[in-house]
DNA sequence: TATGAATGAGGCTTCATTCAT
DNA sequence: TATGAATGAAGCCTCATTCAT
């Protein structure tokens, strides 16, 4: 999972994964967590001081793992406008790939057990993508002054999107709802010519 | 808060219902949400059988009264894309109105504390709006053809405009963000003139 | 159930005798007792103090009943021997007839739940059989100089054919059984000629 | 008490017995059984997964010991009758040297407490004995022709015998009582000569 | 007599964490 | 590094009992 981890830390780490989110933060004791991982309860205590050490350095992780992921690809693109659009078929395509890891952030992003700390080093991760947002705003590709409304807005409409992909197993199917849903964000719900 | 409630019913749900989203629900033991509300720790348990009835309850009843918010006025608009636009502004008034309900959906809307049958139940309740998209879409108002993306991306897009806003304490730059944000999901980020 | 009874009483007390012996005395709660009573919890407590009075006033009213079961007929029998095993044909009739009953004093003649005084006061009522014996031994008809310990031997060998008796369901075996038991008891196991 | 048993667990268990014993199940709470032993609350239930499953391994423990205690000596004896007085004078032995056990079962041999399976379990460890009577029957020793129901009444008839040597403390008045009793369980109450 | 909402002490059990090995 | 027996605070919930009606 993360780069200079034991075999055990690793284990620890992907059983932890696998159990928060099934069986949610509260419904997974240590001792679970160890006795899947193959590891002794004290062995958990050695690599991660407390459980909320453990959910918190997950959360960095997988935040971090998805930082990566957006920018992948992204110096090969000519423009912002190209940038942009690969920023949104990154994210999309990473949550595609980890579904687990999507779930884990969806049920964590908004609770209590991961520390606010952790929670808003997160938030740094993205700042390119404001940065980026920015730029497009200013040569006008982008409408708006705000660039964080624009942010939440995009990362509200995307999450949802992928919400609905990630339900659907055809392929196909998966790929021309993606292609519409970022149509949708790029150009609204408005349907009508001459409109939008 | 619900119809037929007691005062003591009504005192637990209200205080539960500050204190998971101040604190969790596991950093809210039953015996702290009882003496809050002033009750003994037995009358919680004679009104809602588990702890977990009682989230389920509280999610069901705020759920319910979302939706019943979303309807409101609707009859009166003389057309589809009103109506549409209302819902719209409705979803972003209740938010605004109720910040804590809020911020309680955000926290167990994913979590597992809430029943997945109540989960599940929560959908049937916004049924009309995907019938209102429908309609949209029949007479060419709103693109695409798959109604349920729609919703889920114009939900998203609506709670990450909700996220800025209720930050925003300022009435008239309020307002403003939230005529930008509801013109960037009718109409898209593209701002380019003759695009979109 | 006993003589001077309500309707109530009598059906809490009929209800807590199957509700004790098929769940036990802490396996039944009082407001199990009541709901299948068809009362309110207040009814079983304005007609017994507490819980444990409950379970008293049962036992009583049982051992007495046995009591005076075991007296039936007694008068019409003409010599010692002749009552002496009526006693005992008496003690299982009324066995067979009220297997709850033995249910019930199976498992709570030894247990702490029935306070010692009342169980204490259950063994008066069996006196006339010491009595019964007493005269049994001056006449010769009983072998040994100690009753209470020839009394403790036949209760305990009854308790035992009984128990093999209430799993026998077909009559003419069980009457046989019976008979055979009694036998037994009479005249010892040794079934060797010019023995016993 | 049992083989592997480690320290901890063993004054848990015997701690557990002499409580059980003088207060019953429901008067003694798990909290006072592990400060009595000397132990944290929690190592209870790391031995005992639950407070049931700590009276069935007592119950399972004290009647293996009891089974045990029954044979021995049984392979010394030159015949069947010997072994069948053996077997008695073992289980009165035993029940002399343990009162408290006897007691233990005495309250809880019927009781709801110890789980069905266990108390079924138990049984199977006296199949010798009714083996025992068989070969006695079959010999002409044992009259009758049902095994179970001699069983039965030995076992009660001995029942009934312990209960009142273990109220007799001189030690000589005990043995006369144990004897006239074994006399009255092989040769019956019937005191009369030429009969029985 | 009868009701049933309300009480709160107390029970069983869980589980994060420690520490001697 | 790794183990797992041991800890004990704390939580959820039960249930006998009361009392205003």
């Amino acid at each position: 999972m993360s780069a200079g981890a034991t075999d055990k830390e690793e284990a620890i780490l992907s059983t932890a994964l696998s159990l928060f989110t099934s069986r949610g933060f509260h419904g997974t004791p240590t001792s679970l967590i160890s006795k899947e991982a193959g590891v002794a309860t004290g062995t958990l205590f050695f690599y991660f001081r407390t459980k909320e050490a453990l959910i918190d350095t997950l959360y960095r992780t997988i935040k971090t793992e998805a930082a990566v992921a957006l920018r992948d690809g992204l110096d090969g693109e000519p423009d912002v406008e190209a940038r942009l659009r690969r920023v949104c078929r990154n994210y999309l395509g990473w949550g595609l790939a980890h579904p687990e890891k999507v779930r884990f952030m969806g049920q964590f992003a908004h609770s209590l057990v991961v520390s606010k700390t952790v929670r808003d080093e997160g938030l740094s991760l993205f700042a390119f993508v404001i940065e980026l947002l920015g730029e497009g705003r200013r040569i006008g590709l982008i409408s708006g002054d705000d660039d964080e409304l624009v942010l939440h807005m995009i990362v509200g409409g995307l999450d949802g999107l992928l919400e609905v992909l990630m339900k659907t197993d055809e392929p196909t199917r998966r790929e021309l709802l993606l292609d519409r849903g970022l149509g949708l964000l790029w150009n609204g719900m408005d349907g009508r010519p001459g409109r939008g």
